[in-house]
DNA sequence: AGATTGATCCAT
DNA sequence: TGGATCAATCTG
């Protein structure tokens, strides 16, 4: 169970987004645990990005994406529901991958496997990790209490799947880029 | 298909 | 300072 370090996410996006698949995304409140696989994400790449906040240059907002790799990014959408990202790359390098759907392992079966279901969208995975603004701008860490860790899923690359980014029809050329990633 | 909901951003 | 916009989700 090896914690993900800042180091895994200071390289290219696209590499971090493909690598997050098969991590685990874990929360502690208490001395309870969340914790489920990662198995959809999104790219958010550099200042050109037209479906990347980031795209409008460095407000208060998007200053976190300007920032060094490691961080989490977070914002309310809709009004309604939190996105959680991590910043990718090097500091003044805007970009981050968002995490849309994790699958959560439940109790062994009698035939040695495990039951297991789904938690699809953006909105659905902050809600049932219980994540907030409250973590925008802070370390993907233990001492956060929402971190990523290893746990040597063996995730190869005819199992990763690729397609459009989900409701970013105003982006221009960018909205056909193939950024999204899933298993 | 339509309603929800409020932070954010930019044009007035 | 106001009004459009939005990395979504729920209900019918």
């Amino acid at each position: 169970m090896m914690v993900v370090s800042s180091k895994f996410f200071n390289r290219p996006t696209l590499t971090v987004a493909r690598g997050l698949l098969g991590k685990f995304l874990v929360r502690k409140i208490g001395r309870r645990k969340i914790a489920g696989m990662i198995i959809e994400v999104e790219a958010y790449d550099g200042p050109h990005d037209k479906a990347s906040h980031a795209s409008r240059g460095r407000t208060e907002r998007t200053r976190v994406m300007f920032g060094k790799s490691g961080y989490w990014y977070v914002y309310l959408i809709y009004g309604m529901y939190y996105c959680l990202n991590i910043v990718t790359e090097k500091e003044n390098y805007p970009a981050a991958v968002l995490i849309r759907s994790v699958e959560i392992f439940g109790s062994q079966t009698s035939l040695g496997g495990r039951t297991s279901r789904y938690i699809c969208g953006p909105g659905r995975v902050c809600k049932y990790f219980k994540i907030d603004k409250w973590f925008n701008e802070k370390t993907a860490s233990r001492k956060t209490g929402l971190w990523i860790e290893d746990r040597k899923i063996k995730i190869t690359p005819r199992m990763i799947k690729r397609g459009k980014r989900i409701g970013v029809e105003y982006a221009g050329k960018w909205k056909n880029r193939l950024l999204r990633y899933y298993i």
